[in-house]
DNA sequence: GCTCTGCGGTTTTTT
DNA sequence: ACCGCAGAGC
């Protein structure tokens, strides 16, 4: 123990060792927080605190997954398997299947995902006969799960005039019905929602005082990582476990506050020595990750922000490279450029595919670099984005796994009860689900005894749906003597899903097929690795856990390691790497159009840019193109207004570099003279330096950030300029704005050429 | 009840 | 460009 805690500066030292009372550390990027963390926890178990005692709650599964390697390595995996460790969901799914019964749920209940809530609403809504336009499903969705995060319950709802008021204002006056619906649907068909498992706990901890005193005494000490994520709900969950011993330790950056939109409350870090009396308040102010360029190019940035608690972070860590600006000409050549990068960085370097990371704001930018690490044979992981277990056809096995552990499961019923296709249509579907509301009965409750319903169905029906009952009872008796992978296998064959997809010879087809496979394969290394683990039974219920809460089964895969790491900058939170290449830095992309138009929200892009920037320990790369694919067709981009506000001296402008590109227009002339330094990047601020390129205003640079005026270039039509190497010629037309206007001039010796401004050298004569 | 087609929304981020 | 869905026609 001694020898770990040698590892360990002052400041990280002191929070380390408190062992008791409250306590917050208010840690900067990369200032070895996790460090913390986990030599406390290893700090209090040789100080005879059991495992068992030791709540340790992150954010997300990375999250977890890091810390647990980390602490399995100082005091032994065997220890570290009995440390109560993991994201709030799973941790709290895990104690409402234990005390289920006292909510009035199955333990076995399904945790219904996004897609399957999204489904339900969307269900309940043309059940009710509203207007699917006046009721967006997954507005109405976002609405509720606000509402549970912030435990406001269906009854509550209706009893603050308040908030019906607002949704009537909002022309939403059924909002509190469906509301109610879908909560009973859930209820009825044994389901949580990811936010249930919160707002439940809630609701075990204060209806239950015994159940509370229990988990209490069982968490004699907590820490919870990210506090700055936590929403209310969350924050509830906290407090009152916290209350009886008042051991909490908690860790966060309001500078990496990245989830106000899913309900994160900042208010819960800043009044945190309020909550708790006597609360020590630690600050991690060194960077140890990163280089002195990264440390002050990340602070540069968030300066911006007004609303932040004031700290320093600063590194000792050597100067390092200037964070790299890249400017390409389409998506295309950017994943060019990065591939092209990469490669060379590993020439010349004695780098791996695991010292770099791709990172970007949303997933659907993946597919531009995705092939260009392909087309250098470079390989990646992809993670997050549309997982494995979303895709169609797996989302069938898997709901079909699902009935068989809990068959009132109504969402999955209604996946698979025609597919592959038995003759059960929409029609048979909706009028089930009319008498099942009726009699308040699941489902699969109702079809099981269908031949003695009254429901208006003809016989051929009712003995499809027979059909269809005793087929999952039957799948259901024989994972009683089986393994989740043999079940899993027999569910393919005997449902006739195999054979459906053995049908479709289409490449879509087969991919398919090879999902199901992979789907098995995943489904039997996860058998083999329960068996290491003694107590384990019922793997089908940890493995559908597991899929639920975790998403990525192939998480720590060896594998893995020697790839590319390509991911959101939300996923990389918490994360680090040598190498980080921060794509797609543009307008309407980064900071999102859906986030600039209030304050609260801009400076969460922000923050989520200094998150991006703070992964790098050597070398940061910052790319953003001129044109980008989106929506189906060629956009043109500006670069992001945070491009901007990295301090100048942090930064190096890349030489503009054909060799990455391989689009036609580059051989034109339209980009004048790209062979000569003034191709560099040319940002707002360094305008007044270079006076020698065209006439160039920078009087709004400071200003933020109207589109347009970011880049003028004053030129309009009748001008007469000279350019090195066109000579005269009069300015017939100007197009575009800002980085993109062009002009057409007609040249006395080549005739008419179409320009880029902001490369062509042109001086204005008149 | 099934299948095909055309339409509309989609791309903010996660458990 | 792509996916899922509704509606029409079989």
């Amino acid at each position: 123990m001694k020898k770990y805690l040698n590892q360990l500066n002052d400041a990280q030292l002191e929070p380390t060792t408190q062992k008791d009372g409250p306590m917050m550390v208010v840690a900067g990027a990369g200032s070895g927080k996790t460090r913390v963390l986990t030599y406390r926890i290893a700090y209090l178990m040789s100080q005879n605190i059991d495992p068992f005692n030791i709540l340790a709650l992150t954010f997300t599964n990375n999250a977890a997954r890091e810390m647990k390697s980390r602490i399995g390595k100082i005091v032994g995996e065997s220890e570290a398997k009995n440390l109560w460790m993991g994201t709030f969901h799973s941790i709290f799914a895990k104690i409402l299947r234990f005390e289920s019964d006292r909510l009035g749920y199955p333990s076995n209940f399904t945790i219904y995902d996004t897609q399957d809530s999204h489904r339900l609403i969307a269900s309940i809504i043309k059940e009710m006969g509203l207007d699917k336009d006046t009721y967006k499903n997954k507005q109405i969705f976002s609405r509720i799960s606000s509402y549970k995060n912030n435990l406001i319950t269906v009854k509550a709802y209706f009893n603050n005039q308040e908030l019906i008021d607002s949704d009537v204002m909002a022309k939403r006056p059924k909002l509190g019905e469906i509301y109610k619906n879908y909560v009973d649907r859930c209820f009825k068909s044994g389901a949580m929602d990811f936010d249930d498992l919160l707002l439940k706990t809630n609701e075990l901890l204060t209806r239950f005082p015994e159940v509370l005193a229990k988990y209490q005494r069982r968490f004699k000490y907590i820490l919870v990582d990210e506090y700055q994520d936590t929403n209310h709900s969350q924050y509830l969950i906290v407090r009152a476990l916290a209350d009886r011993f008042q051991n909490i330790c908690v860790v966060g950056d309001d500078s990496q506050s990245i989830y106000a939109f899913r309900g994160a409350n900042i208010n819960n870090i800043l009044n945190f020595q309020r909550d708790y009396e006597d609360t020590k308040i630690y600050r991690l102010e060194q960077n140890y990750r990163s280089t002195k360029n990264i440390v002050n190019a990340a602070n540069s940035v968030i300066a911006n922000n007004k609303n932040k608690l004031e700290k320093v972070v600063w590194t000792a860590n050597e100067e390092g490279h200037p964070v790299i600006v890249n400017r390409s000409l389409t998506d295309g050549d950017e994943g060019r450029y990065v591939a092209a990068s990469i490669f060379e960085n590993k020439m010349n370097k004695p780098l791996q595919n695991k010292d770099f990371a791709v990172l970007y704001r949303t997933n659907a930018q993946s597919r531009a670099i995705e092939d260009a690490l392909r087309k250098r044979g470079i390989d990646y992981k992809i993670y997050g984005g549309l997982s494995f277990y979303q895709r169609k056809e797996i989302k069938d096995v898997l709901c079909y796994l699902r009935l068989v552990i809990n068959p009132d499961d109504e969402e999955a019923i209604k996946r698979v009860i025609n597919f592959p296709a038995r003759g059960i249509g929409q029609t048979t579907m909706n009028k089930l689900i009319v008498c099942s509301n009726e009699q308040n009965i699941s489902i699969f409750n109702l079809i099981k005894n269908i031949n003695m319903s009254e429901i208006a169905l003809n016989n051929g029906t009712k003995t499809k749906l027979s059909e269809f009952a005793t087929m999952i009872q039957s799948f259901q008796l024989i994972s009683k003597s089986k393994n989740a992978f043999e079940i899993t296998d027999h569910i393919c064959r005997a449902s006739g899903i195999i054979k459906e997809l053995k049908k479709d010879s289409t490449p879509e087809g087969v991919s398919k097929m090879e999902n199901i496979e992979e789907l098995l394969s995943g489904i039997k290394d996860f058998v083999e690795g329960q068996k290491e683990i003694a107590e384990s039974n019922g793997a089908l219920e940890e493995f559908l856990e597991d899929v639920a809460l975790a998403t990525d089964l192939d998480n720590e895969k060896s594998e893995n390691k020697e790839k590319v790491a390509l991911m959101t900058i939300h996923i990389a939170k918490g994360l680090e790497f040598p190498f980080v290449y921060i794509v797609g830095m543009e307008e309407d992309l980064f900071p999102s159009p859906l986030s600039i138009n209030s304050r609260n929200e801009l400076e969460e892009e922000r923050r989520l840019f200094y998150v991006a920037i703070t992964r790098a320990k050597k070398q940061v790369y910052i790319s953003y193109s001129i044109s980008r694919y989106r929506w189906g067709k060629h956009i043109d981009c500006e670069p992001s207004r945070f491009i901007n506000e990295i301090d100048e001296q942090y930064l190096e402008f890349n030489e503009f570099n054909k060799k990455y590109s391989n689009n036609p227009l580059l051989t034109s002339d339209i980009f004048g003279d790209i062979s000569s330094e003034s191709i560099r990047l040319r940002v707002p601020r360094n305008f007044k330096k270079e006076k020698n390129i065209n006439k160039i205003t920078d009087s709004d640079s400071k200003k933020r950030p109207s589109k347009s005026n970011l880049f003028d270039y004053k030129l309009s039509v009748g001008n007469i300029v000279n350019h090195h190497r066109f000579g005269k010629g009069e300015v017939i037309k100007v197009d575009g704005v800002g980085v993109d206007k062009k002009a057409e001039i007609k040249f006395q010796s080549v005739g008419i050429k179409r320009l880029l401004l902001r490369f062509a050298k042109l001086q204005i004569i008149s």
